[in-house]
DNA sequence: AGCACGCCGACT
DNA sequence: GTCGGCGTGCTC
C-alpha cells in the first residue's frame, strides 16, 4: 500500500503531494499524521490518501516511519475543505491542514496534561522517625484519600514527599485531566418567544443559507438557543460563531446554562492547553456544540445539524493575515457538506450579504420589532462646523455638555465613543467640512505622517498636503483624530468628581481588564465610559441612558469603499446601548458631514433605506458586489528582485487583460502605500474585475504570479486594508 | 524549509 | 593545494 502525504512545511516548494509506501504491518487512516522520511530529516506530515499503487518512480518511494495518531485527526470533511479552501483562496495545502488542528497538536507535542497524584500504599506500616514532622502530616492527610503532588510539595515540601516515595510509603500515579475553563454560572432563563421568533426557528430547518435581519434586542441569541436545542434533539451537532469581541462571559455563561457540558467553548482567553481539551472534547463527540470566534467553524465536530453566524457582517470574520480566509465560504461549504441550515444573524447586514438576499441566493428572515417592545433611542444628529462656527472648537458639542451635566446629575450613566481605526487619517476643513480626496478613485486620502504626503490607498497616486481648502479657501484644514486619551482628559476638566473609565486596546491588553473595567463602571453612578468599537457589543448597562459619538467621521473617511457601511452598523450598535434601560435613552452623533445620507439613515434605523442607497453606490462606483477587487502584493528585502518580478507578472496579466477587455474596470502596477515594512520592499498590482468571469481571471493571474516567482507572493481578494 | 552539491576567493 | 562563501536545486 502507498500513500500521499502533505509535508507539514509552511514552504511553496513543498506545497505538493509526497509519495510514501505503507510498512507491511501498519495500518494507517487517511487524515493521520504520520512520520516521514524527507531529504534526508523526519518531518511529519498528513496521510491525504491511501491507495494501493504508486504514482512516482517506485525506486524512490520511501516508506512512512511511524505514526503519530491511531486514529485520523483530519476528518473526511476537513479533507475536502482542504483542497476546497486550497483552491479558492490560492493557499498552501499545509497552511490550510494546520488552521484544523490546535497549536498544541503541531510539531509533534501533543501535550496531554498529566497531574501526578500521590496515595498511601495500602497494608504498609510506616515506621517513621519521631523528627519528621512533615512526613507524619502528609501521612495524616494521605489518609483521607490520595492529593496532587503539586499541593503536597507547596504545603508540606518536596523533600518530604520524596523520602516518603523513596522509603515505598507512597505511590505516584498520573492522570489526565481536562482543563475546562472557568465559567461563571448562570440561571438559565427561558422567555415566551414572540410570534416572529417562533416562525424564524419554524421557517429555518433546509439545506440553505438564512439571513437573519433583526433589530438590535429584536432576541436573535434566543432564537439561535432553540434551533440547537431542536438539532441536539435530532442527534446532531451545531456550531455557534460569534465575533471575538462578543465573546462576553454573560454570553458564555448563558450558553452554559442552557446546555451544559456539551458545550465547548473556543475563545482567545484560553491558554494553549484549554483550547486542545476543547477541541479534543469536540472531536470525542463529548461537547456536541462549538461555540467561539473565527477559528471555531474548523471545530471537529461531524454530523452538523445547523452552523450559525452571529453579527455576520463583522469584518473580524476575514482572516486578512496569512492563510487568509473567508468564514462565510468555509461556513457554507460545511453546510453543504452536512446538508444543514447556515444561518447568518445581524441587525445590520453587510451590504453583500443582503445583496445575496435580495436576489434569493439566501432565504431572507426579518425580525422587525424588539423583543422587549420598545422603542429603539432616538439618535440626534450635531453639526460640528456650525459649533465651530459658533465659536466652540472643542471636542464636545454643546448638546452633548448639557447631557452629559443631565446625566451626572441624575447620577446615571454615559458612554462616549470613539470610532478611531488604526493611525491613518484623513484630512477635512474644519469650516466647510471638505475631504481630501482621490480625483480618480473617490476614496479618501490618507495622510503618511513619514513622508508627509496624502496618499491613495487603491492607485497609489500621492497628492502634497493642503495648507488650504480648496472648497472655501479656509486655512482650517487639518487631519485630526482624536484618541480616546485625550477625550478622558477632557472630560476630566470638566467633571472632576465624576468615575470616568477608558476602554480601548491600550487599557484591555492584561487577561481580565476587560471584565474589570465593566465592573468598575457597573458600580459608578454617575460615571462615564470612554472607549473604542469594544463598547459597542452586547454590554448591557441598566443606567446608560446617553451615548456620545464625538466623531463619528473617523470610519466613513476611512479608505475603503466598506466604510460607509461600517459606519452605519457601528452608530446602530452603539445606539443599541443606550437603549437598554427602563428610562428613555438617548444618542448624541457629532459630525461634520451632517448632510451624508449615512446619518440620516443610520438616525432613522432605517438599514432598507441604507441599502438601497448604497448599493446604487456600489453599482456606480464599481465595487462588491458588481467588481471584485484583486490585490497582488509582491514583498522581498531585495528592490530590485521585487520590481522584476511586478514587472514579469504585470506584463502577462496585460495580456490577460487582452483575452478579457470587458471583464476588467482596471488594471495598474504600483507601489504599495507604505513601500516598506520591516525592511522588505513592497510592490503591487492592482486589479479590479467585472464580477462574470472574476474567477476564471483570478486563478489565471494566480497561475502567472505562482510561476513567475519562487517565494509567495500575497494574493488580496477584496481586502479590507490596503496598506 | 533545510540540506547537499557546486564552483570561486584567501588561508592553516 | 583546501577551507568555506552562499547560489541553485531537490526532497516521495
Amino acid at each position: 500500500m502507498y500513500c500521499e502525504v502533505i509535508i507539514d512545511q509552511d514552504a511553496k516548494a513543498l506545497d505538493r503531494v509526497f509519495e510514501y509506501k505503507l510498512p507491511n504491518d501498519m495500518i494507517l487512516h487517511e487524515g493521520c499524521r504520520v512520520y516521514v522520511p524527507f531529504g534526508g530529516r523526519t518531518l511529519q506530515g498528513f496521510v491525504i490518501k491511501i491507495k494501493d499503487k504508486c504514482d512516482y518512480d517506485e525506486s524512490k518511494v520511501k516508506e512512512v516511519i511511524s505514526k503519530i495518531e491511531d486514529y485520523p485527526v483530519v476528518k473526511k470533511e476537513m479533507l475536502e475543505l482542504m483542497a476546497f479552501m486550497a483552491d479558492k483562496n490560492h493557499l498552501k495545502l499545509a497552511s490550510v491542514l494546520r488552521l484544523f488542528l490546535p497549536a498544541e497538536m503541531r510539531e509533534g507535542k501533543v501535550k496531554e496534561l498529566l497531574v501526578t497524584y500521590y496515595s498511601l500504599v495500602e497494608n504498609c506500616e510506616i515506621i517513621l522517625s519521631k523528627s519528621a514532622k512533615k512526613q507524619q502530616e502528609i501521612v495524616e492527610v494521605l489518609k483521607g484519600g490520595r492529593l496532587a503532588s503539586a499541593i503536597l510539595c507547596d504545603k508540606y515540601g518536596a523533600s518530604a514527599v520524596k523520602a516518603l516515595y523513596e522509603k515505598g510509603y507512597i505511590k505516584k500515579e498520573k492522570e489526565e485531566t481536562k482543563r475546562t475553563p472557568f465559567v461563571l454560572m448562570a440561571e438559565d432563563k427561558r422567555v415566551i418567544l414572540n410570534e416572529n421568533q417562533r416562525n424564524a426557528i419554524e421557517a429555518i430547518k433546509e439545506n440553505k443559507t438564512y439571513l437573519l435581519h433583526g433589530v438590535t434586542g429584536s432576541g436573535k441569541t434566543e432564537i439561535y438557543m432553540n434551533l440547537i436545542e431542536k438539532v441536539l434533539s435530532e442527534n446532531k451537532n451545531a456550531i455557534m460563531l460569534v465575533p471575538e469581541i462578543s465573546l462576553t462571559p454573560q454570553i458564555m455563561s448563558n450558553f452554559k446554562a442552557r446546555f451544559g457540558e456539551a458545550v465547548a467553548l473556543l475563545h482567545s482567553g484560553l491558554s494553549a492547553g484549554e483550547r486542545f481539551d476543547e477541541w479534543k472534547r469536540l472531536f470525542k463527540g463529548e461537547a456536541r456544540i462549538a461555540i467561539g470566534a473565527r477559528s471555531a467553524i474548523f471545530a471537529p465536530l461531524e454530523n452538523l445539524g445547523i452552523i450559525i453566524i452571529d453579527e455576520e457582517h463583522e469584518a473580524s470574520y476575514i482572516s486578512e493575515s496569512n492563510p487568509r480566509y473567508d468564514t462565510h465560504d468555509v461556513a457554507t461549504f460545511r453546510a453543504r457538506y452536512n446538508s444543514c441550515p447556515l444561518v447568518l444573524g445581524s441587525a445590520t447586514p453587510s451590504i453583500d450579504t443582503y445583496e445575496s438576499a435580495k436576489r434569493e441566493k439566501i432565504e431572507l428572515i426579518e425580525l422587525p420589532v424588539r423583543a422587549n417592545g420598545k422603542p429603539l433611542p432616538p439618535v440626534q444628529i450635531v453639526d460640528m462646523m456650525n459649533e465651530f462656527r459658533m465659536g466652540n472648537g472643542d471636542m464636545f458639542s454643546n448638546q452633548l455638555l448639557a447631557e452629559l451635566y443631565n446625566v451626572i446629575n441624575n447620577k446615571k450613566q454615559a458612554m462616549i465613543f470613539l470610532n478611531r481605526r488604526g493611525y491613518s487619517s484623513f484630512m477635512r476643513c474644519r469650516e466647510c467640512g471638505y475631504i481630501a480626496k482621490c480625483a480618480d478613485c473617490d476614496v479618501s486620502l490618507v495622510y503618511h505622517r513619514e513622508d508627509n504626503r496624502l496618499k491613495c490607498h487603491y492607485c497609489g497616486k500621492q497628492y502634497k498636503v493642503l495648507s488650504k481648502c480648496p472648497n472655501c479657501g479656509s486655512d482650517k484644514i487639518k487631519q485630526g483624530a482624536v484618541g480616546t486619551e485625550q477625550v478622558v482628559a477632557r472630560l476630566k476638566e470638566y467633571f472632576p468628581e465624576v468615575k470616568i473609565l477608558r476602554m480601548d486596546n491600550d487599557t484591555t491588553s492584561t487577561k481580565n481588564a476587560h471584565q474589570k473595567i465593566l465592573s468598575e463602571f457597573k458600580e459608578a453612578k454617575p460615571g462615564i465610559l470612554v472607549g473604542t468599537q469594544m463598547i459597542a457589543k452586547g454590554h448591557d448597562f441598566e443606567d446608560v441612558i446617553l451615548v456620545g459619538i464625538v466623531d463619528a467621521d473617523q470610519s466613513l473617511y476611512h479608505t475603503d469603499y466598506r466604510s460607509t457601511e461600517r459606519t452605519f452598523q457601528l452608530i446602530t450598535q452603539v445606539a443599541g446601548r443606550a437603549g437598554r434601560s427602563e428610562s428613555e435613552g438617548k444618542v448624541i452623533l457629532q459630525t461634520y458631514s451632517p448632510k451624508h445620507y449615512v446619518y440620516k439613515f443610520a438616525s432613522n434605523y432605517d438599514y432598507k433605506g441604507f441599502y438601497r442607497k448604497e448599493i446604487n453606490i456600489r453599482e456606480t462606483s464599481q465595487f462588491s458586489p458588481y467588481a471584485r477587487l484583486v490585490r497582488i502584493l509582491f514583498s522581498d528585502f531585495d528592490e530590485n528582485y521585487v520590481r522584476e518580478m511586478l514587472k514579469i507578472c504585470y506584463t502577462e496579466i496585460e495580456q490577460l487583460k487582452e483575452k478579457y477587455k470587458d471583464d476588467f474596470i482596471y488594471l495598474d502596477a504600483m507601489k504599495s502605500p507604505i513601500k516598506r515594512i520591516q525592511d522588505k520592499f513592497r510592490y503591487q498590482i492592482m486589479m479590479r474585475l467585472r464580477p462574470e468571469h472574476a474567477d476564471e481571471i483570478e486563478n489565471e493571474a494566480f497561475k502567472i504570479v505562482d510561476r513567475a516567482t519562487k517565494k509567495s507572493v500575497f494574493f488580496e481578494v477584496n481586502p479590507q486594508n490596503l496598506s
